[in-house]
DNA sequence: GTGAAAGCGCTAACAC
DNA sequence: GTGTTAGCGCTTTCAC
């Protein structure tokens, strides 16, 4: 069963040639005759040769692997971005490793044995909280690191304004004739979370501010990123002295928890409150829910492409780049005027539910 | 930036040894005082020294890596999978090659060209169709397989008892007193599809025909495992001139477009119309859907465990493992009594919608 | 256009 | 208990 494999030489004697011609005809390199590319080529699809990786790496210092690390690998957020980098990866003949980063510990014990040094190409970090520090650390494995889902100053990266969609998300809400919008947003002392709950909550409280709204801690609640955390926050926000009729919730997963919560309280959506999701999961259109979609496959592929990029370049322009990657509210039913508000210009719907996403992209 | 990374060397003249205490050391093989152990590991540590998996593996013919293949990275089973799967490997120091194999191309060309040979130490090939031939071809590898979400005879497996589910699930109908059950299912013309909807379905043909039902072709429709799909196919259920008043759906994201389908056709859920789902999703608490668990994070636990075990023994019972576990219908408020049926013996229903899966289960 | 030989950075015998 | 040496299977000069 264990069928012994066959090695550089063995494709070598069987197409009559020496190992260092098998190797170049194998990669494309010049210097080989069509005659003798040929012979060397058929010899190994025979054999079914490929190239140890390991001995290749060895040699020529390359690995043809990439590295993802990912704070969580179920999320469906995770599940996305895989989504938008394996093919990137794939086109290009890149194996992709993936590595989770949940806990401080595993994050400190990652930074400390730096595992994947001399074992990838370059590495795509995902949501990571990459304090100064880190960086720095990062960087000394020695291979190029591209960051996905959050900015940082000096290692590139690929993200989407979240001010500004939480910004629109609000003003959207506002422009509805809400007044009093609650925020259910995320913990802000966990120290493995990325920056985003933070930006999506500034964008959230400057768009109140820039219309002339009181910021309220009393409309703030912490859903830590769940649905079952949304929809607690969502039973808190409603037991307050003045429920908003509104609310913003960070992430469409909080969202959903929310909608269930209201629901449970006997409110109608949007009759009795608003909600608006950020994020684009594939499953807001189950709930009608407005959201402001991130777009997370294509986050995933632009930033796979940059670091490959990157790494085959080893070009400047391409290690400094910061790709802001639009955000699109889309809205559906699941906000509304606010009951008893003047009326307002209208604003675009989604058209059809299905309209927002290729086929292809959503398997 | 790019620093220069600490060879083995580095670490045996900074701690005054050679470079096999060195390894010897590093590795916590015997044979190494005390005090020269201790020397060499701060030696390690001062350089963030890690070991050359690439060197390592050339010399000692083991990667530390296994690959996972799978036919999505996207799906919500995917990271349930992998939530299972990752823990596992991490914590024997294994690293985790993800790669897609969806469509029959990529399929054929892995299968060509072994793309992960000499590269891991063992494959977990997860809900993949593998025919006969296929094994044969992956086992040329030359690594162990272990088959996650499907049986398979000549490869060790872990899986649910997909028809036993099934079964279980369209039992729980039968005892509402249903008669006209449907079946949303896959597409079984799609090659690149696991067997799970053709034991799904045969659990439901066979339950029905052990109840005395026949099984009628106009009951069951196809929803190709999408949200979309499911929703299309109850609709089209619907719209039978002897519509099914409950309907069986092999997952639970054609369960919820289901239900979507069901409310947007204007009936109440379960009043006019029973539905059960299958896998249970995270979500489907959201829709109160009474569903079959197959506790995926759990089979990826096991067959991870299971590969290492092969792995690491090359025991031959473990070689010849088939670990089939338990599914558990959870019942939810998405099925209930047949309007107009006899009442019938009570079942117990699901306790708190959170007690299902423990916390650290699920993030 | 092709081959020979020298490593890549480790591990594993084997010697001391 | 520790050091020396020969590979692991390739890529890559450098000759020819």
């Amino acid at each position: 069963m264990t069928t012994v494999v066959a090695g550089i030489d063995d494709v070598a004697s069987r197409a009559g040639v020496s190992i260092s011609t098998v190797s170049r005809a194998l990669r494309g390199l010049p210097g080989v005759s069509p005659r003798t590319r040929e012979r060397v080529l058929s010899a190994a699809a025979a054999l079914h040769y490929t190239a140890s990786p390991h001995a290749a790496g060895l040699a020529s210092g390359k690995t043809s692997a990439v590295a993802v690390v990912m704070p969580f690998v179920s999320r469906w957020f995770s599940g996305r971005l895989l989504l938008g980098i394996e093919p990137v990866l794939a086109a290009s003949r890149y194996n992709l490793l993936l590595s989770r980063l949940g806990d401080p510990e595993s994050r400190a014990d990652f930074l400390e044995r730096l595992p994947l040094r001399k074992r990838v190409d370059g590495v795509l970090a995902a949501c990571l909280p990459l304090a100064n520090g880190d960086v720095d650390i990062l960087s000394e494995v020695g291979v190029p690191v591209v960051v996905v889902g959050a900015s940082h100053d000096s290692v590139p990266s690929v993200y989407v304004d979240d001010v500004g969609g939480a910004s629109a998300a609000v003003q959207h809400l506002i422009n509805l004739g809400h007044r009093r919008i609650g925020l259910i947003g995320g913990r802000h002392d966990d120290p493995i979370t990325c920056p985003t709950p933070l930006s999506r909550r500034e964008g959230y409280r400057r768009c109140l501010a820039d219309n002339g709204l009181d910021p309220d801690a009393d409309l703030e609640e912490a859903g830590d990123f769940t649905v079952d955390g949304g929809g607690r926050a969502m039973a808190a926000l409603l037991s307050r002295r003045h429920p908003p009729t509104a609310v913003f919730a960070e992430s469409d997963e909080m969202a959903m928890g929310a909608v269930r919560a209201a629901r449970a309280a006997g409110l109608r959506i949007p009759g009795d409150v608003s909600i608006v999701g950020f994020d684009g999961h594939d499953l807001a259109p189950l709930f009608d829910l407005t959201t402001v979609d991130q777009h997370v496959s294509e986050q995933g592929r632009v930033a796979a492409t940059l670091l490959l990029e990157v790494i085959e370049t080893r070009d400047g322009a391409a290690e400094r780049a910061h790709v802001e990657l639009p955000t699109q509210l889309v809205i559906r039913g699941s906000s509304a005027r606010r009951a008893g508000a003047e009326p307002a210009p209208v604003e675009a719907r989604a058209p059809a539910r299905r309209s927002r996403r290729p086929k292809a992209l959503s398997p």
